[in-house]
DNA sequence: CTTGAAGATCTAGCAACGCTAGGTTATATA
DNA sequence: TATATAACCTAGCGTTGCTAGATCTTCAAG
């Protein structure tokens, strides 16, 4: 009876499909060309099959950001093991984040500034999200003092940064000064 | 030949009238209910009017947006004056800075998350870009060290704030102590 | 005072959007 | 093979941003 197994595989993939699809037409043409019917054309599907999978386009945004939640986590943990010390670390980490955000501007948009309903502290927080949070709060907790607070603090400016950089509000060819004075800041 | 004034100043005013109504609709009910339809009813013209004072919706948050700016340079010029010492200047501004952000949640949208092509660093930034940087940076300057990256750091570390908090991704409980770890990590 | 050009405004409509009701086709079970 | 159920599609509703073309108002020249 391996029947209903092969019909949820199918439709996990299918599920698949549309977020890739979007994914890509937002990463390429930005997320206004992200309609649902763009994306039920390009997975081969009716229109009504998404709402099946999706509540609605925003549902479709928010899976999108939870696939970029666990993308951001890898490659702070990449950036954090391959550092010699703490200073070093988090040099690295801030880097990767905003390189993170300026090479997916379309992911880091979903995650962070379209209104899906995806929130933190709270019982359904996705693990994800938690994760994500996690693989900062690694990288300040050695500080001492009050770790959660560090990281929301340290998360917060990076995010300033990633936003402020993307929107062409602060000079780019200053990233590398801001990121040490932001390193010195938490060190000192 | 006052004519062709009194033509002029009635197009501003409407002009304005067209910028409140996007405000308050936008505070009220946010920015997905200000369609140029109901702001066409809201003026009592029709849409075409709309068209011949913005090229189009985006320009209509953008001019939103500009207001916002001039009201935020305000709200941290006023915080600054009232303050002993640099540690309390600093403090007071962080504060206000993110109670303008959470007070008037539309118009800080309209600043830094929707589409408006708003520039700075550019020959046509606005004026009113411009003045709301440097209240921030009066703040920052008696630093020493660079000040154009201190700001911008202290000004992308507010900004992140403000939207993680107003996303619900880091706790509004420990604000005072993430602006307190700030200030300290500006002066040491 | 009349007339005609210029400007201001409105009516009506296009294409595209998110979303859904209801009918049709395919599939698994008896 | 018949039937119930699941899967899917067609067609359409109401709304959106935006615009072409018609209409009405204003003002200067004859």
């Amino acid at each position: 009876m391996g029947i209903a197994e092969r019909k949820g595989r199918q439709r996990a993939e299918r599920e698949h499909r549309i977020t890739a699809a979007a994914r890509l037409i937002a990463e390429g043409e930005g997320w206004r060309a992200v309609t649902v019917r763009r994306l039920a054309e390009e997975i081969e599907y009716s229109q009504p099959v998404l709402y099946s999978h999706f509540e609605n386009r925003d549902a479709i945004v928010a899976a999108v950001a939870v696939e970029g939640f666990r993308d951001i986590m890898i490659a702070l943990q990449t950036a954090a093991r391959g550092s010699i010390d703490r200073r070093d670390a988090l040099e690295n980490v801030a880097l990767a984040y905003l390189a993170f955000a300026r090479g997916h501007p379309a992911l880091y948009e979903a995650m962070f500034t379209l209104p899906t309903g995806l929130r933190f502290a709270e019982p359904e927080t996705k693990p994800e999200l938690k994760a994500a949070f996690d693989a900062l709060a690694a990288v300040v907790a050695p500080a001492g003092g009050d770790v959660a607070v560090a990281t929301e603090t340290f998360w917060a400016t990076l995010h300033g940064l990633a936003e402020l950089e993307r929107s062409g509000r602060i000079r780019c060819g200053a990233r590398a000064e801001r990121v040490a004075l932001v390193v010195h800041g938490l060190l000192g």
